[in-house]
DNA sequence: TTTGAATCGTTGATTTTGTCAACTATTTTT
DNA sequence: AAAAATAGTTGACAAAATCAACGATTCAAA
């Protein structure tokens, strides 16, 4: 096999496309309005203490001006809502609502069955060393 | 480690995105002018007897139109040529030029040093498992 | 053999997604 | 007190993909 070095990196764009694809679609025949990207900022919120949106921007290594339309359209959903810091009056945190922690839960079960689905054939330990190289590759990246 | 399973996919995405950031600006950098995307097609063209556009969408998984203007490109910039079928008037040929093969040789040495930056650290088994469960990855997200 | 369906390439309109630049309000630094 | 930095917001713009439609051609079925 030759993929390696020479082109796994377009595998891998390819791959992650088709994952993205597929769990959008499943999202969307659930009857779940909500972008994969958008479930995974919810993600974000949830497990930090505060989240503001410039964390988020950085976090996902977006502009602030993306970040802030999902933003827009999560509060528009009733997902979550912006609140004003106390202190700092620039800030805002970003609380997620009853129904957004609804749409969590729906959303995992979507993506849990498409993840199981997606990681047929595959062991565990090399889903461990998959998961290894890809964070390293992440932290090269970023150097 | 609790990245596995739930959030496995969104690290997946960024790291991709900053993977081909990074290449397409050490492109630039060098003076090439040409996106990894149309690298990655000149390497498939060239990695088959023969190839029609048509079969890079499917390959690439996106629409024709969008292989249409990438090739629309590639033929401006000269890397090559549409060369119609003789039994099949429908089709067309995508044929790599001199000045194409050129350019994926400079292309090709720009990646390979990023691509070793990229992977310092990771072994060659834990690059294999990689690409091998990529591969596993993406014939279960097609199903 | 003719009719209808499918394929290939092409184009235009539209959508999605993101960046950039500018601005206000506020806070922090000097 | 002035200058710089931060947070959020908005509008203009750009890149890239999708979708729908079309003409030309080929294939399949009746």
């Amino acid at each position: 096999m030759e993929v390696q070095r020479n082109s796994f990196r377009y595998l891998f764009a390819d791959t992650v496309k088709a994952l993205f694809k597929q769990s959008a679609r499943e999202l969307a025949n659930a009857g779940i309005q909500i972008l994969p990207e958008q479930h995974f900022l919810l993600h974000l919120i949830a497990s930090k203490e505060e989240t503001i949106q410039s964390d988020l921007a950085e976090m996902i290594h977006k502009d602030k001006s993306a970040v802030m339309r999902h933003i827009d359209q999560l509060e528009s959903m009733g997902y979550l809502i912006r609140v004003n810091d106390t202190t700092d009056r620039r800030k805002k945190h970003l609380v997620i609502t009853e129904a957004g922690k609804d749409i969590m839960k729906q959303c995992q079960e979507v993506i849990d069955v498409v993840t199981e689905r997606n990681l047929v054939g595959i062991t565990e330990e090399e889903l461990e060393v998959f998961t290894k190289v890809l964070i390293k590759l992440k932290q090269n990246s970023e150097k």
